[in-house]
RNA sequence: GCCCCUGUAGCUCAGCAGGAUAGAGCAACGCUUUCCUAAAGCGUAGGUCAGGUGUUCGAAUCACCUCAGGGGUACCA
């Protein structure tokens, strides 16, 4: 239909000689408004210098549509132009559903092309906090938002095992070891506080019991990486996450790309020493002050291997590359695109999403939360206490610039009346239909209804509701933004809901329309299904 | 100071590539079940879309200013 109206109408409009790259089409609020509306003549008014409503009847004097698709078509005031579909033509459109499938919904937009979505990157410092957590789902969701978009897509965890907080943890590690045994310790400045690294000391005493205060820190540095990294790997499988590639950033220093990026930068006369320390001359690339690249104790600061990184991400070829980013990361990466840029990189490609903060909330307080102090709720924790659907859910539900109130007593007392569960019901209250319809013996045959017979009110706007599936899909790719999946399923579930009130699926006195509303369901059923699982979330059949 | 995000119903938030009478959930009040799961549906009430100026046929949506909250502005990540 959309694509039908716009063919027609950009075909006239240029028939006329009047400018059609400016042509949209929308969905109505109102149905008294029609099924798709254009505003197209209001819009060209300026330029014509012609009323509105004169231009919107000349355009449509002289179009023939498809009386077959389009039931009628009116001009509104002040110039809007409405389309009405033929029930036909929309019934007609759940067959499509049902040809499609598991696939419906998908397109092919990013077809033949690869896209890398980075998300996570949490260094192997502490588990996952609630605040990783949205960022986890965020990406998550995003790459599967790509993967229906016809992409072949990398998800990857971008993390540092080296540098001055490994071995803070390493020190912090060994002190609690230590301490296990009696000895006297004490847990470094700005040390890891944290219960769990009591935990992981444990495993270590009882796999080496015999360490003691010479031995060196690595060996504790290596062991708190390799246990807090299976207990990272471990929270993001529980809530359905699996990355493809873990990339380390020691392999930049390894494989010299941390010296290439600083002698490409030297070379271009970018770089200058100053006190000790390596500066990189971003005021010469727009940014208000330069930016040190290496320490003056001969460190780099995290830009440097940024920089390396995404010079990596560029050279991959990668068609798009989407970062995930907190809103404690944003001043970062202008720093990484400038830099990219004067090496004369692409980087018009590389996408940043930054969300906002999750504020966490606890009896009504503000939990201020921080990997070091230890006083942070776990991701692990909250899954334990709501689940992963609901935890999923809440971190998505929302679009990712807005500040996210994650509310741990409401969630938990949610679990019983929850957005999710409404969702989850809309798909169990059909499979319990088909149950149901199966036990009367009514076969269903999708293949042999007539679906003509679909035409109340509430049947119709659950077709329609079906059918916007496709185009959320691709709301949320031209965006970047997934939230709008959630809403959507939202109010699919509603029409849902709203259909079945009015009217009984099964009857057998009526065996036609029950073949025909059968049909109907199924097709809600798989948008449901496919919705909830590009969102992770389990369809249950039963609740 | 400068930069980014946010401000919409009592609460939590959608809507913002300008479009028709601003929506949902929760909370409040009332109604609906001899009938496929009431984890549902219907109704009532609730709004200066933070405030102001501008652009436009048309602004919650765009621009500018002000106010408020959050984040950043490190030789921390």
């Amino acid at each position: 239909m959309f694509d039908y109206l716009t063919q027609q109408i950009t075909a006239r409009l240029e028939q006329l000689g009047w400018p059609s790259d400016r042509l949209q089409l929308s969905r109505p609020k109102k149905v008294e408004n029609g099924d798709w509306s254009c505003n197209i003549a209001m819009i060209l008014a300026r330029d014509l210098k012609r009323a509105p409503m004169q231009i919107a009847q000349e355009l449509m004097s002289d179009i023939e549509l498809d009386s077959s698709i389009v039931e009628k078509q009116e001009i509104i005031n002040p110039g809007f132009i409405n389309f009405f579909q033929t029930s036909d033509y929309l019934t007609g459109q759940i067959k499509d559903i049902l040809a499609n499938r598991d696939d419906f919904g998908k397109n092919e937009f990013g077809t033949g092309k690869t896209a890398q979505v980075e998300f996570v990157s949490a260094n192997p410092t502490g588990p996952l906090t609630v605040g990783h957590g949205r960022q986890t789902v965020l990406g998550d969701t995003l790459a599967s938002i790509l993967t229906w978009s016809g992409y072949e897509v990398t998800r990857e965890y971008y993390f540092n095992n080296a540098g001055r907080q490994m071995r803070l943890l390493g020190e912090s590690l060994k002190a609690r070891y230590l301490e296990l045994k009696g000895e006297p310790a004490i847990l470094p400045d700005g040390g890891y506080e944290g219960k769990y690294l009591i935990d992981v000391a444990k495993t270590l005493m009882s796999e080496q019991p015999d360490l003691d205060q010479d031995q060196d820190v690595a060996l504790f540095k290596d062991f708190a990486e390799a246990s807090i990294f299976a207990i990272i790997k471990s929270s993001l499988e529980r809530i359905g996450v699996v990355h493809d590639v873990f990339y380390n950033e020691r392999s930049l220093y390894e494989a010299g790309k941390i010296d290439e990026v600083l002698s490409i930068l030297r070379d271009k006369g970018l770089l200058y020493d100053k006190d000790g320390a390596t500066w990189f001359k971003t005021t010469e690339l727009g940014v208000e002050q330069d930016r040190v690249l290496v320490k003056s104790s001969g460190e780099p600061t995290y830009r440097l291997p940024d920089i390396a990184y995404h010079r990596e991400k560029v050279a991959r070829g990668f068609d798009l590359v989407v970062d995930i980013f907190g809103a404690d990361h944003i001043d970062a990466y202008p720093d990484v695109l400038s830099a990219l840029k004067v090496m004369g990189l692409k980087h018009e490609h590389i996408q940043v999403v930054i969300h906002q903060f999750v504020t966490l909330l606890r009896s009504g307080e503000v939990v201020k939360m921080s990997t070091r102090k230890a006083n942070f709720v776990t991701l692990d924790e909250l899954i334990d206490e709501v689940g992963a659907d609901v935890v999923r859910y809440f971190y998505i539900m929302r679009s990712a610039s807005s500040h996210l109130n994650f509310d741990l007593d409401l969630a938990k007392r949610q679990t019983e009346e929850n957005p999710v569960f409404y969702l989850q019901y809309a798909h169990a209250r059909i499979s319990s239909i088909f149950r149901r319809a199966k036990e009367r013996g009514l076969v269903a045959d999708a293949a042999g209804a007539d679906l003509s017979l679909l035409n109340e009110e509430h049947t119709l706007a659950l077709i329609n509701a079906a059918l916007e599936f496709p185009e959320v899909i691709d709301h949320c790719r031209r965006s970047l933004e997934v939230h709008h999946l959630p809403v959507y399923l939202s109010d699919l579930a509603t029409a849902l809901h709203k259909f079945y009130t009015e009217h009984k699926v099964i009857d057998l006195d009526n065996p036609q329309r029950s073949q025909a509303r059968l049909a109907l369901l199924e097709a809600v059923q798989i948008t449901l299904r496919n919705g909830l699982r590009i969102l992770g979330i389990t369809a249950p059949d039963q609740m």
